[in-house]
DNA sequence: AAGCTAGGTGTACGGCGTACACCTGTCAAC
DNA sequence: GTTGACAGGTGTACGCCGTACACCTAGCTT
């Protein structure tokens, strides 16, 4: 059934995942979904613990910092595999025994790679959602700004009104397609986006545990 | 209209704030709505335009990184007005020019402040969320780990089987209030979360800014 | 006086989650 | 070998949702 869920989530999205079309992709009446999880809040944690199960266990023999980062790139890479994740894991809200275990496991990391249970707890806050691979598509598409794309002047008149309104997201667009301003609708290096932030998150993580940092002394 | 939508989402929560619900709050027969928006998108957009319009502009007095952090943190008290805004705010997937004309001053707050196009998309990206003035809550209630409060054995066993399973979110839990593991399931102090993480972030972006970083030198 | 238009109305459709009562096949206990 | 519990599938029904479509009305412009 979770299998047949998540096939169904894979295939068309989330919101396609109703109890009732889940039964018809089933064969069955919707009710008899009831006989297996309580309701559908039940359903989507169940669909969730599928996709944490898919992330990789910890290599033991890498030093923390390598540890969680391959850790985390590999949630992020079975996120990736399922769009509907990450709209999943936002909304949940009841901790699932495997979702427990993978954030036990990453703090257990941290332990070990000589953290305070304190600090720990705050750079765990700080990695956020990052721990489940992903991050907020901020701006993911700046409505094709300078592009120009198709046709009339019409087109070209928003677009100038955009540029002059909104300058300097229009300057970070032009950016992230290193200097093409024709690729502009294009979108940015989400890959890139998520280990720059990462990278920068563990470095300030690593300059804060080799001062022994620790929330009382602050 | 989106004065009474804002409303009933403060006192009774967004999912509340449905077309027949908030027609009646009006006074008013459900379909009357559509002559003034869309559809519940466009409501919901304007809705965090609200939101987004309470954030207290730029001081332009103020060095980049106090610029930011001062933006930032009134954008999360506004959010903490609302509740339901992270959720309104993570759902929405167009950029009205309030929330275009948000993210374009913060940006050219970085610009001024010497960062290059390039860097300033990086950090925004890096900021996430938090520019709205909210981080995911991963773990707001790590379920009443050590605390044995009320009764039976039973409870007590459930604790000790937690304890065994997750050691490590059990020893953050009782970290996160100061070592009392009476208190562990009062949450953490989300204000210093927010804040350290905040903070990190733009210590990162300072080192960052100062060392000349590029993506293309990378 | 004529006509446009902004905005309110009424009905209806198809979808949703799920409560509740019912049926059926399997299998253990006697 | 009969009985009874039980896991799991069925059917009907309720109240909610967003919204398409046709209609009405008051007020303003010309």
């Amino acid at each position: 059934m979770l299998r047949a869920a998540v096939g169904l989530a894979d295939a068309e999205g989330v919101d396609a995942v109703s109890m009732r079309r889940l039964a018809q992709e089933l064969g069955v009446v919707p009710m008899a979904l009831y006989k297996h999880v309580a309701n559908k809040d039940q359903l989507l944690d169940g669909m969730v613990d599928v996709v944490v199960g898919e992330f990789e266990p910890a290599d033991p023999a890498l030093d923390w910092q390598p540890a969680v980062r391959a850790r985390v790139l590999s949630a992020r890479r079975a996120v990736l595999r399922h769009p509907w994740a990450r709209q999943a894991i936002e909304s949940r809200t009841r901790r699932t025994p495997a979702v427990l275990g993978y954030m036990d496991s990453l703090a257990g990391t941290f332990r070990r790679g000589g953290f305070s249970a304190d600090l720990t707890h705050h750079v765990m806050h700080a990695l956020g959602n990052r721990i489940w691979g992903f991050s907020p598509e901020l701006f993911d598409e700046p409505p094709a700004a300078g592009a120009v794309p198709p046709s009339a002047e019409e087109q070209q008149a928003l677009a100038a009104e955009f540029a002059a309104r909104y300058p300097h997201i229009l300057e970070i667009a032009v950016a992230a397609t290193g200097g093409d301003p024709s690729g502009v609708g294009a979108g940015c290096d989400e890959q890139f986006e998520f280990e720059f932030a990462l990278d920068l998150l563990l470095d300030g993580f690593d300059r804060l545990r080799a001062q022994g940092w620790s929330s009382a002394r602050r």
